[in-house]
DNA sequence: AACTATTTATAAGA
DNA sequence: TTCTTATAAATAGTT
């Protein structure tokens, strides 16, 4: 229907193929729609091209697509799960194996069900073993040298800080003893008090080491 | 496109609907097919009534109907699966879950990824290596020990065998002597070797040592 | 995207 | 149902 007859098959031409694509994909939704409507029939229409990835759906109003290939599978037999069932099961299963093997590897790492393994594998896992056994223990031994290095520093800072409150000290006393003749001044105490509450909490701060 | 022309709303009579739904379904299949050759479309199309049970399908050729709605589902984000489908999902994802901790635990008895665990945690995991290593040591000496009694028995059936053969040779020399006179039966020779042979191989079966 | 000459689909009738 | 046929609709090629 146009102004030639043309043979159904592949349109070689891209362009005309897209434009063709698109017409007849607009018709034959319409036609969908139609007869859903005139016929009081259920319809699930599903169109794409190879390329894009662009989908096109109907589905009649008095039904789902779903429901349509609920109905679908039930009623023509065919099987349309069956396949994906396949093979999600077949995934479950190299799975499940996958698994079994981990938890037999862990089993033996943990010295447990080892009355089946051979010379040979007792030694290679006495080896792995060992070797994770200096892993934890050099890690662990980071653990205490960070935490050297950071009691170090808490120590140089606490000096600093000692430093940093005697000479504030220093000076509040000499502008104060300007101005007051009793050479007792409580503000210095309390400023005091409170840098030496500072210096006692400081090493506990999380931030300044790692998680214990 | 007829004799007259038709709104677009429910046929009425019956008869008249059915015969519009048998020429517009033909027609719609007909549709699909051709766009999905022309325009090199994957196309789904499933038509039934209401009434009858009766379904018409038509998938195009390059795809199945199971495929197209695996990329419905896929790009529409519609859920389309059946509860089996779901179900089998949902092993999958709590299978996959368990993998992924029991790899996790393996890699840290391995003494792999252990950065992130804080002084606790590596003091428990060395526990589990250290108490892995007994255990392996264990089997280790068991395997040593079994191997001793296994050399013990063997060394005490030998015994045995050898007052055997003792026996029967001397049972041997005395009949035969009582026979023949030259003091020589090559037959004796013969049995002295083939148990010679079997004393010599026995400590190599299988059966009365563990597996090594 | 719009136009339009043609082909195709189909509503109504037989 | 199926065939026929007048007419509506769809659309191929063009602009």
């Amino acid at each position: 229907m146009g102004r030639g007859k043309i043979e159904i098959k592949r349109i070689e031409n891209t362009n005309n193929r897209s434009v063709t694509y698109s017409k007849r994909r607009n018709g034959i939704i319409k036609k969908a729609r139609e007869i859903s409507v005139l016929c009081d029939a259920k319809v699930s229409l599903i169109i794409c091209t190879s390329g894009s990835g662009k989908m096109y759906a109907f589905c009649s109003e008095s039904t789902s697509l779903s429901q349509m290939l609920e109905d679908y599978h039930r009623l023509s037999g065919n099987k349309l799960w069956d396949p994906k069932h396949e093979q999600l099961s077949n995934e479950i299963e190299r799975i499940k194996k996958e698994n079994e093997n981990m938890l037999i590897e862990l089993r033996h790492l943990k010295g447990e069900d080892i009355l089946s393994l051979n010379h040979k594998e007792l030694i290679s896992l006495e080896d792995l073993l060992e070797n994770g056994l200096v892993n934890v223990r050099a890690r662990q031994s980071e653990f205490v040298d960070t935490r050297r290095q950071n009691d170090e520093a808490l120590v140089e800072e606490n000096k600093r800080l000692i430093s940093v409150l005697y000479q504030k000290e220093m000076e509040l006393h000499g502008s104060v003893r300007d101005h007051m003749d009793n050479g007792y001044n409580p503000r210095i105490r309390d400023y005091n008090s409170q840098m030496t509450f500072a210096f006692r909490v400081q090493p506990m701060q999380p931030n300044l080491q790692e998680r214990i």
